[in-house]
DNA sequence: CGACCTTTCGACTAATAACGTTGAATCGTC
DNA sequence: GACGATTCAACGTTATTAGTCGAAAGGTCG
């Protein structure tokens, strides 16, 4: 089997390929055959790394994920206040969700209804993610900054609503057109929800 | 068949989403379906305005060209000495040029022997460019700023030398990626080209 | 109303495109 | 030169999609 190091490259090689192909023109809209040209391979090949197309584009996803992970881990080791920590997490993860938004290419309904096959791959990430607001919140707890009750039921409330009003977005872009205006829009308004939440978490006294 | 109009605003309606459609995936990557659901028909009333897909294509095309010459028909209009008016003239060209590239979506080759179908959209297109730029430079020369033997065959060179620049742009672009970047150079490489030229058409003395 | 024309659509066909398979060839390594 | 790893051309099968057809809905005018 070579060095795993080497089939490890050629999955990082397919896996971009695969990525940029999808957030481009979706899951649908993009073959094998065009993968496989993109790196010189012929599409039997890919088989042999990669069972199904769908394989892939799983593969894809949770790559995105981990790297996102990883790079909002590095927000919890910084000496930040824990709002500040929120708001930088919340950024990430707003952009996270817009570059997701592309691989269904527009459609929404893509990725609940259409697709069940994938939804495992979000109850996972979204554990990790009530993790990691969780312990952002309860780190604001202990140093006296946050006034909670509970910091998991906030910690899931934030997500939620957070999840919420991306519905709400989707509706609202699947409805009329203009996407770049509305992501925008999108945009101002989750810093607005996020901090009126932190108004209503934040110990008086501290400010 | 109601008011001609009313026909007439279906068929623009169409073209707009069509327009949409192919300008972000390419011609072989929309589906009719797709087109009609845009504008909430069904597949087979869209037969009834347009007799193929291609045709589809080729009206939204025309109807591109058709908004470009009219746009740099005003151009003509404007007092500028002639060089100004063909630097205008060709930065909106270069920009219908990108545009256009979108439509097959990055296969260059699409344009040349893929689809020998489309040819004669440009051949027509091309007459009237020539026509246009044979105008400016004629201008140029009956008001002294330019010193050229024969107009039409400066426009013919300058026509060539463009399309010729723009075909080493999509060999390049097809070998590596890139594209962003590569625009841009490609656009300097344009001005550039088109001061050199006119080094040598305006005359001396008016310099 | 009712004849007539325009416009729309659901359901179908035929052809193509695309997923995924297989068995053989090639490559690298021991 | 044997053996596993990797690649591919050619193929089977299913899904997608361009284009068709007949019927239905909508509208207009006498």
């Amino acid at each position: 089997m070579a060095l795993p190091n080497l089939a490890h490259e050629k999955e990082k090689h397919i896996l971009d390929a695969a990525e940029n192909r999808f957030a481009r023109f979706g899951f649908s809209k993009v073959t094998m055959d065009e993968i496989a040209q993109d790196i010189g391979l012929a599409k039997a090949s890919l088989y042999y790394y990669y069972p199904t197309k769908e394989n892939i584009f799983r593969a894809v996803i949770a790559r995105k994920q981990d790297k996102f992970l990883q790079n909002t881990k590095g927000i919890l080791q910084h000496p930040d206040p824990a709002r500040e920590k929120l708001k930088a997490y919340v950024r990430q993860r707003i952009a996270l969700g817009n570059q997701l938004l592309n691989f269904s290419a527009l459609n929404s309904t893509f990725w609940q209804e259409s697709k069940p096959g994938f939804k495992d791959l979000f109850v996972t990430f979204s554990r990790q993610e009530m993790d990691m607001i969780t312990t952002i919140v309860s780190e604001g707890k202990q140093n006296n900054e946050f006034e909670v009750a509970s910091p998991e039921k906030t910690a899931e409330l934030i997500l939620h609503v957070l999840l919420g009003l991306r519905l709400r977005f989707l509706q609202a872009t699947q409805a009329h057109g203009e996407t770049r205006e509305q992501i925008e829009n999108f945009e101002q308004q989750v810093d607005f929800l996020i901090d009126t939440l932190l108004q209503g978490i934040v110990k008086r006294s501290s400010l």
